[in-house]
This record gives C-alpha cells, sequence and structure tokens, in this order.
DNA sequence: TATGAATGAGTATTCATTCAT
DNA sequence: AATGAATGAATACTCATTCAT
C-alpha cells in the first residue's frame, strides 16, 4: 500500500498557487545542495521559499513529501532524457548507444551534482509513491530494450550491471570534485564497451 | 582543525572500559544495520549496549564520535584487508591484483551489506577524524602502488576509476539484494579488466 | 460585557444567505454528531456546508460564535417545546405537569442525543450570549411557575431539583445508548412524583 | 485493543521520579480545575509543575495519558469510597445504604467539583484504560449487589438510575455554585427513596 | 565511575483568521 | 459577495546532552 503521506495534496491551477509549489519545491532543493539533509526542516524551507509554513502544508502533507516530489522530479527529468536519446539511437549500433546512454546517465548527474547525491542518499530513506517506481522501471526497460534490439547476452543482468558502473563513476566523480564532463565520459564509456568487450 | 568532538574520550586500557566501548560501538552498528539511521538515538544506543547513557558520554563527546568511530574502524578493517592482499600479490601480474583487489572490495561490502551500505550514506554527513581521512588516503595508495608497481599507466587515476567501478557495482547489487559472491565477482572482473584493456 | 464574538454577525434577510447560514449550521451540528468537537474546525465546518471559509467568516465573527449559535437554537427549541407544554396544561394537575414537562425534556435529548450531549459539554466552555443566557433562565420560570400555580412548596429549589434529575437521566441513558423513550420515561416520572411526595 | 498511549511509560521508584511525576498530576488537575481544557496544554502543564516537557514524556506518553490518570485516580479513591461505604453498611436497612451511598458520591462531586466535573466531560472523549474501565464497573457492582442483598427489583436497572440522579443532582448542584453538603444530600435522599418507593 | 532523571532547544504539524483577487 | 491562498502563533513531542546522586 503506497503511503499517501508521500503524494502532494493538492496540484494548484492557479499561478500563485503554482509558484509558491515551484519555490518551496526549489528551496528544499537547494538546502540539499548546500546545508544537508539534517537542515532539511519544514521550517526552514518555508523560510527560504519565502513562503509560511502553513503554505508549505497546504501542498505538501510532510516533509518527506517534498523530498517523494524532489525524486520524481528528478527520475521524470531521467525518464525523459533517456527516452529521448533511444529515439535518437534508432538503427545506431551499440557503441553509439554506449556513447549516448552513458553521456545521459553523466549529464544528470553533474547537472546539479550535490543535489543528485543528497537524492539517491535519500531516496534509500523513503517508501516511492507508485509512480516515482515506476519511473525506475520504465527507465531501466529503457537500456534493457536498447541491449536487446541489439542482441547484446543477458540483457537485463547487463543493463544492471552498466548502470550500476556508471553510477559508481558519476558518485566517486562528484565526492572527489571532478566536474570534466568529456573526460569522465570518456573514461566511463571505456569502462561500458571493455565490460562488453569482455562479456562476448 | 580537525572537529575534537569527533574522536573517543578516551581509550580505555582496562578490559572493562574496553568492552563496555565496544558493546556501545556495536549496538550502533547493530541499530544501523536493522532500524535506520534515525533510530540511531544515543539512548537506544546505550539502552541497547546495557550501559546508562551517562556512561556513553564517558566514552564519547557526542553521537557523530559513535558514527566516526564506526566508520574509522570499517576503513581501518578495510586498509587491513588492502594491505594483507598487496602483501600476498608481491610478484604476480594485473590480472591477479585485480582479482584479488575486487575480492577484497566486494568482501567488505558483502559482510556487513546494511551497515556498509549505512555507513557510507553517514560518511558524507559528518567531518571525518584526521585519522580516518588518512585511512581512506592510505587505502588509495595501496591500489596506486600496485597498479604503478605493474607499468599501468596514469596509475592515479585509473586507481581511481577501478575503486569507482567496483563502489558502483557492489553498492547496486546489495541495493537490489544480490547476495552471490562468485558471481557479482566475476562480473566485476570483468568490468575493471574491461577498462583496463581498453586503456591499454 | 457579553462577548460580541458570540453572536452572528448578520441576520441575513435574502433567502441565500439565509440557507448559507443555516447549512454552515448544520455542517457544524453534523461534526459534533459524529466526529467530536476536536474535528470541529473553521475549514472543516466550511467545506461540509460547501461554502467557502472566507464566507464563513461573513455570517460569524468566529468558531465559537457557531458553537453559540447551536446552542442558542437548541435552547430556543426547548424553551418553545416548554412553553407549548405549559399552555396545553393549563388546568390539569400536578401528575399531568411532570408527564408532559419530562416528556418534553427527554424528547429534547433523544431527538439528536450526541449533539445534545456534545452541546451540552460545550456549554461550560464557552460564555454565552446574554440572549441564550435569558433562554435558560426563561425555561427555569416556565417549569418554576407550573409547580408555583400548583400549590408546591418552595418551587425554584423544587424546579432546580427536577431539572437536574431529568438531565441526570437522561445523561446516563443517551451514554449507555438506551433509546426506549417510554420506558425512560415512565422510570423518570416515578423518579419525579416520588421526588414531589416525600417533598409533601 | 486498549490504547497504549494512554497508560504512564513508567512508575518511578525513586523519590525524585515521584515527586516529579505528582507535580505534573496536580499540576493537570489544577489546570483543568482552573483554566478549562482548552489550556491543558503539555508545555502549561510542565511549567505549572515546575518541570521540564521532557520530564513529562519521561512518565507520560502524551497528553491524554495524564488525563486516563487523572481519571483513573477518580475512579479509584471513588470505588474506595463506595466499598467502604458498603463493607460498613452490612446489616443495615435500605434507607441506610440510600444514605451512605449518596452521601459517597456527593462527597466525591463536592471535594473538588470543577475537576469532578472537568473529568466527567473528558471521560467522555478518550477511550479508558481496560483498569480504569474496571473500575466503573466494580463501583456500578456495588450498588447493584447492595440492592439485590435487600430484596430491591431489577437491581442492575434500579442501580443505573439512582446513579443517574445523583450524578444529575450534584452535577447540577456544582454548575449552579451549591455546596451546602447537607441540603444537597437531603434532597437527593429524598428523590431516590422517592424512587424506591415508587417502584415497589 | 556509573546511573538515569532532568533539561530545553528544536521539529513537525494544525487551524483560526485575514485579505488580495 | 464569494473565494481560497496565505499566514503564523500555538501545540505535541523528541532527543542530544548534562549533572546530582
Amino acid at each position: 500500500m503506497p503511503n499517501q503521506r508521500l503524494n502532494p495534496r493538492k496540484t494548484p491551477r492557479q499561478s500563485r498557487s503554482q509558484a509558491t509549489c515551484a519555490a518551496i519545491v526549489e528551496a528544499a532543493a537547494r538546502i540539499l545542495e548546500t546545508e544537508g539533509s539534517q537542515k532539511l526542516t519544514t521550517n526552514h524551507v518555508a523560510a527560504l521559499a519565502g513562503v509560511s509554513v502553513g503554505s508549505l502544508y497546504q501542498y505538501f502533507p510532510g516533509k518527506d513529501a517534498i523530498l517523494a516530489e524532489l525524486i520524481r522530479r528528478m527520475r521524470q527529468d531521467m525518464v525523459a532524457d533517456f527516452e529521448a536519446a533511444a529515439t535518437e539511437l534508432e538503427g545506431r549500433d551499440i557503441a553509439a548507444v554506449v556513447d549516448v546512454l552513458t553521456a545521459a546517465s553523466l549529464r544528470h548527474h553533474l547537472r546539479r551534482p550535490a543535489l543528485a547525491q543528497a537524492l539517491e542518499r535519500e531516496e534509500a530513506g523513503i517508501d516511492l509513491s507508485a509512480e516515482t517506481r515506476s519511473l525506475k522501471t520504465r527507465m531501466r526497460d529503457i537500456v534493457v530494450d536498447a541491449l536487446r534490439v541489439r542482441g547484446v547476452d543477458r540483457p537485463e543482468r547487463t543493463a544492471f550491471d552498466l548502470m550500476a558502473l556508471s553510477g559508481g563513476i558519476a558518485h566517486a566523480a562528484i565526492q572527489a570534485g571532478e566536474r570534466d564532463f568529456d573526460d569522465l565520459h570518456a573514461r566511463l564509456c571505456r569502462a561500458v564497451k571493455g565490460y562488453l568487450a569482455a562479456a562476448a
């Protein structure tokens, strides 16, 4: 049974409401990025968003719901990126697939590195909404399909490993403060292609 | 200036004190493993360790110090494993190095998977003691040296990437509930060797 | 000085306004009956009444005013019932008076038992409007007069006691879930008549 | 299933703890007596008790638990009084029973009238502990037995009515500010004896 | 040294009320 | 007149830390 206290309370139609809601989410993101998750308190989020606590609770049933929303958006963006990449890749070979998908993965991690990191840490601690879980499934399926179509053996497990490798490199790079996209991308491609070659 | 409040208060010589200290640390570990970090409260740790809160504060200046000690021990164990592996590897080729070091890395993650995961999450949130930081450096150096000695190009960056790949696979595997050491080890070796082959 | 914040803001002449006002009062009544006084919030009342909070505040200066109005209406109904009974009783003997007035009292309590109970509880917590207080006085006077006219000794105190006995039986019966009007009425009459006989 | 959050957290053995616990309960009683139930907040209780909120929560899991404890004590005292009365009454006639039990009931209500009133109001709003419920049962049984032994017809229902009559008189008297025990007792006895006589 | 009672700042959350639209 | 978004004071409750015994 999905936790109702993780879904937003209302999806505001009026522009004033939308602005409030967006301000809350963005404030939460900034706090996670710059102050850490222990400073993510409802009062602090509201203050940084320039809103009253009361307003925060109009839109979110609790602190975790804001976190859940942030994660949902992150996953949603990522799925959109992956889907765009998959479409673009139709008819191209496996090397192109690796180039494009690893690029998408890295881009995602490097856009707001501290935020991506923080959200990944928090993701383990709350039970996600059904929607967010389905987004994760869809993301994996995109990779699996891209591999299967190109005749890669054991596509599920391979997809799992490729995403794990990407995540590992991205995680370590962010932690170490590396931000050179091209360099990281080259190294990540090398690892993934090496893995695929060894598997064959 | 390293945070003094992260070091244990006294290094107890008497066995009773040592036992108390160990009980506290182990209680904290068990809570992280089975109840999650939000349940890691000083009162709860003390109760599970069978001591009073007062005693806990005799040995540790605060909650984070317990966490820091847990992390220090984890890193210490890991360094010991790596050092043993490095010694054992003297005179053997790069393939053996990869086999043995990835095995050590995986073993570390799978011994108490939930704990390893939790500690990695917490590591980001507290500033570590100088000692712990030096342990992390030493671990990296062991790998760097093992690579350099065998003529691997750009040993620092390669070591960094290899550890990142290991960490990524281990992390994803634990998250997904995979516990088959041999299978994981084979896949990880494949990725690492593929990476090294591609680099050459 | 009576609390101005307990009187309705305007006595609406237009039928639409009257309907809105009635809807608010009835919504509050239903909440008290079925959800308890802690769920009696202005937002909830407004929602159940099908109006906005803003409108609610057009008609009532605050939450307590709604409660006060509910109490006033209850007392008003009761006075009307008692006055009708008193008129009907002209020329009849004391036994008839007891029969009819106890019946009126019980009917009042049993019409909406949960509501009557809740309002009696709330009555203690807010200071009533002058009008409501005068309604309570009038009710008592009706009983006092009915007794005095028929030569009952110490009519004030006797009226007080008779109403207390009625209230006690009604309260206990509702609490215990008894709803058999005739049975309760018989027992209550017995108590009251016994009291009067003993007084003589 | 009884609500665990209504039972005290620990029954303190040390005298310091006992004093703290007693201070909390007494402070809550005084607030109910003099300020009303809406002022019964945990912070306020703690402040009046001269204790920190933290201490309050050491002994009680929440606000309602304090209320529940207050009610339990009231019922406990009442049962003790009734039991003493019942013992004292052995071998005496029904008139003595009425005299003594009504006296006990009135004494209970008049000892701290505002408190008794407030607790009775609150009793409806929380689900009592099993112990408190059994106290109420026992109280009723004492009266039932006293009546049955003396050959009163339908002892259960009669006991119910007699207690309802007592409660009604006591309630109304307190509300009206009457404190003359003897006068009230005489009137209450008259009502009860009248009821019993009419029943025969 | 060990204990655990006491502390109180800090956090989540609600709800009566206002006011711009 | 009506709406409902916004407000923020008030409230329940937790938990790291201290200190008298």
